[in-house]
RNA sequence: GGCCCCGUCGUCUAGCCUGGUCCAGGACACAUCCCUUUCACGGAUGCGACAUGGGUUCGAAUCCCAUCGGGGUCACCA
């Protein structure tokens, strides 16, 4: 990184618009600016203040940030837009201010009220609370709200606002309409393409028409759209992490405001909600740095209908992307390509494998199928269903998917914070402050720690510090959890332990999680280790090296080792792992061999059909003394005649 | 292609603003060793980067320029 660093502009005191009119302004904007040579002067004033001086100002607790996140409803919650909802969240929190949800459901035809809802019990899930906005229950509490009036949240609700906004625009002749049809549109844009030129809409056409004939032809219900008038000069779009970002004269071409269904655009939405919801501060992802210079030209074009006063302008905070390992986008179209790779690979195997037959084993439409594998559609239905009949796995790309893999919101949120963010503090011992939770995040995030470099989403590194975060749950805790998860995801696992409430659990349960944990990266990693729990007692499926070398060599003496041992297990009074652990330890001694390792492989082999398996004492003792002995006497009778 | 942003270990990053303390620190991953009844956990050690080229300077990861590379965006999607 070689930029200038950058002070973050909202100093409490002076938090707010960035070009709101106020005695602590020019303040906020040197400071925001200090050390970038072309800020250093604002309005004629070199302000003396060091950063030192101005970080010792007291917070004023009247601090008006108001931030928000405003998703459309189209899917689930990416994973990369939880980042950005938890940056708005740790901003306003960090200030003292508003967190705003607002749902952006102006494209009719992708939007939908079940991912709307999603969106928020994801969020919900994450901690990410919102002071307004729809409300949504959450356990004990109520999100959302509109304390303010400043609703409703849902834009589709608020396309009156739009539309008076339009007819000022109009009026004032800031705007206009267009009767453009898309397909002449389309031939336009082709056409410039094709000799390689820039496409920018050429208003002589639509201004041409006289305004009198032009607002008639609009209010009699003429099919059209309403463009912006663009501004012929250099539009400024002044970022808190990019620094001053300048758009010449004639970059921005008159772009849609409401759209021929009379919805307004993103653009335009977003302006005059972000105003009348009073944002002061807009975070969001990179890839919206170029919409900014549209929203910057659009409110200076603005006034407000209620006060006559100007559009305030907003600090933006614009933060890196997230990519996948391979640096390609992360988007839930991977789901599908992993699917249906693993369909053509099972495909090239086994000619029996069609998708008609697919179909009919997953329960799908032949068609879609079919259409699946020529990738004609990316189905996140199909994609689910197929990968589960082949045992593939899907990457995670929306907060569901780790959700529903046994990822622990802490750890998603501590890794994700590290995603274009840093604390950038050390520990005593010298080593990087990395691990913190969501209040640390809420006490401490700053806008000058967003970095500038795009980030890879490394699963691995998320799978270690859910790990961690699984490691340091309590005990009690991780148990609960974990039965849980498997009620909903590996109910064959909790039904043998005979757990079915997450919270009234057996000892054989509690004695299971406390050893799988720490073989556990995530709540469903965590079964693997507990697999040989569901074997069947008189099916064992024996690993034959394993058994060769754990049984059967040196003559036998594990075998031996092995009948012993099942006689004295069947006389243990107290099947729990203590007692059982002991058992082995005085055998062993007993026997004088060398350490445990013979007996307990011997064990590992008759009970798991391999020599991998928790400790010995946790792994009988879960399984219970009925199904411990039926694999022992099954193992040593299967093998006697062996030897 | 136009416009815009970015460029430190494989990855996330600290350091960059205020040039020397940096033959660049941490974490994840990887390797080796120790611990050990297996698998894990844990502990120790190691491997590993300032994109390139110029310039400024006594001195540059840090400042300037160019080149190269990566990304974003150019919709009646958001």
């Amino acid at each position: 990184m070689s930029r200038t660093k950058r002070i973050e502009r909202p100093m409490p005191q002076v938090a707010g618009h960035a070009d709101s009119p106020g005695p602590g302004r020019c303040c906020a904007e040197a400071v925001a600016r200090e050390g970038r040579p072309t800020a250093r002067r604002v309005l004629g004033l070199t302000v003396p203040l060091t950063l030192r001086s101005m970080a010792s100002v007291p917070t004023t607790p009247a601090s008006p940030v108001v931030t928000r996140f405003a998703p459309s409803p189209t899917g689930h919650l990416h994973i990369g837009g939880a980042r950005t909802a938890l940056f708005c969240w740790a901003f306003a929190r960090r200030h003292g201010g508003k967190f705003i949800l607002r749902i952006e459901d102006t494209d009719r035809a992708r939007s939908s009220i079940e991912s709307a809802r999603g969106i928020m019990e994801d969020l919900a899930w994450l901690g990410i609370d919102w002071d307004e906005g729809p409300e949504f229950t959450a356990g004990a509490r109520t999100l959302g709200g509109d304390p303010r009036k400043v609703g409703p949240f849902f834009q589709a609700q608020r396309v009156h606002l739009y539309d008076a906004y339009i007819e000022w625009l109009v009026a004032n002749e800031r705007a206009y309409p267009a009767f453009d049809t898309p397909e002449e549109l389309e031939a336009q844009r082709k056409a410039v393409t094709d000799r390689k030129g820039t496409f920018r809409y050429d208003r002589t056409n639509a201004t041409r028409i006289p305004l009198a004939e032009r607002l008639d032809r609009m209010r009699s219900g003429t099919p059209h759209v309403v463009r912006l008038l663009a501004p012929r000069e250099e539009v400024v779009v002044r970022d808190s992490v990019l620094g001053d970002v300048r758009y010449a004269p004639g970059e921005l071409d008159d772009f849609v405001l409401r759209k021929a269904d009379g919805f307004p655009t993103y653009h335009f939405a977003v302006v005059i909600d972000d105003e009348l919801m009073g944002v002061t501060h807009v975070l969001r992802a990179q890839e919206h740095l170029n919409n900014t210079p549209r929203h910057v030209a659009l409110q200076h074009a603005l006034r407000r209908l209620d006060t006559g006063e100007p559009f305030r302008t907003p600090a933006y905070a614009h933060m890196p992307l997230i990519f996948n390992m391979d640096s390609t986008k992360m988007s839930k179209r991977d789901k599908a390509k992993a699917a249906r790779a693993a369909l053509k690979a099972a495909m090239a195997k086994d000619a029996s494998i069609t998708p008609a037959r697919i179909a009919s084993d997953t329960g799908l439409e032949a068609a879609l199928v079919e259409g699946f594998a020529k990738a004609d559609n990316d189905s996140l239905e199909a994609a689910a269903r197929i990968a589960a009949r082949f045992n593939a796995t899907l990457p995670e790309i929306e907060v569901a998917d780790f959700r529903a893999n046994g990822y622990l919101p802490a750890a998603i949120v501590n890794f994700l914070s590290l995603l274009g963010w840093n604390p950038g503090m050390k520990l005593p011992d010298g080593k990087d402050l990395e691990k913190f939770d969501a209040a640390f995040l809420a006490a401490n995030f700053s806008l000058e720690r967003i970095g500038t470099t795009n980030a890879r989403f490394d699963r691995v590194k998320l799978a270690s510090f859910n790990g961690d975060a699984l490691a340091a749950l309590p005990v009690e805790e991780f148990a609960s959890r974990w039965a849980a998860w498997c009620l909903e995801h590996q109910p064959t696992l909790s039904a043998k332990l005979g757990v079915t409430d997450a919270s009234v659990r057996s000892p054989r349960w509690d004695w299971l999680a406390q050893v799988v944990r720490v073989r556990a990266k995530t709540l469903a990693e965590a079964s693997r280790p507990a697999a040989f729990i569901l074997l069947d007692d008189h099916a064992i499926p024996f690993d034959r090296s394993h058994v060769d070398k754990h049984l059967l060599a040196s003559d036998g003496a594990g075998l031996s080792l092995l009948g012993d041992f099942a006689a004295r297990l069947g006389a243990l009074e107290s099947f729990e792992p203590a007692p059982i652990h002991a058992l082995i330890e005085a055998m062993v001694k007993e026997k004088g061999l060398p350490n445990m390792g013979p007996l307990a492989q011997a064990i590992r082999v008759a009970v798991a059909g391999v020599a991998v398996s928790p400790p010995l004492g946790e792994t009988l003792a879960a399984l219970g003394r009925e199904a411990s002995m039926t694999r022992l006497q099954r193992c040593l009778a299967a093998f006697s005649s062996a030897r």
